[in-house]
DNA sequence: AAGGTTATTGGCTGTTTTGGCAATTCGAGG
DNA sequence: CCTCGAATTGCCAAAACAGCCAATAACCTT
């Protein structure tokens, strides 16, 4: 591995990690109906203002969201469509994550 | 948000989570070939073995991939093909980032 | 320009993550 | 049974992260 394709692992762990925060998943799902302002995704995921605000700088640092100035407000949407599917797998890995536990339950009988 | 629900994004996130470190995400995509040993994840990923067997434990315990004792070896696989397709929004996200970097530098001039 | 609303940042603390080394477990084969 | 090879685990220190409060910045309205 040479530096150049360590690097590349480097900046792709940075996006997964952004998206690797239960608030930061739950803004990003609100985020799919579309561009929101701080605001209304402090309320919907009722977390502190400040703290929001962070998570959001983080997932814009990644390339995971964007923004666009409204007057007063802070606008924030998904930079790419693709998040959708990213969100399906894990879903799908913890659908079979569970199975699997299931699956070791039965054997204890 | 009910507590369920956050259960859940809980649940997500360490998923997320476990993929978001270089050297997992490099374990991940050599794994995309199928399935490997301890042994030969080590030379590839080129870390110290007790970091990879740390490393795999993690993904292993969030439900990433999945692992099969063959004699003396460790065997470890992806649990979701899915992962593929994870992994291509994450190149798709930088390369995004990269342009918007590239249209600032741009109006550098 | 004063005051109110929206958002970000600094500073701090407690927690979690990471990586290295050494010790341990587990199985194979002489 | 003993040793070797493969992998995991304990323990520790350094670094990164998350959340809270207070302070600041940006902008709108009056």
């Amino acid at each position: 591995m040479d530096a150049d394709t360590k690097k590349l692992y480097e900046l792709k762990a940075e996006i997964v990690q952004a998206a690797g925060h239960p608030i930061r998943l739950a803004i990003i799902e609100f985020l799919v109906d579309g561009e929101q302002c701080v605001c209304d995704i402090v309320d919907h995921v009722e977390a502190q203002r400040s703290n929001v605000s962070r998570h959001l700088s983080i997932m814009l640092k990644a390339g995971v969201v964007e923004s666009r100035k409204d007057g007063l407000k802070m606008m924030y949407s998904l930079k790419t469509p693709c998040i959708v599917k990213f969100l399906a797998c894990v879903e799908e890995t913890l659908k079979e994550r569970m199975k699997s536990q299931a699956k070791l339950l039965r054997k204890l009988g």
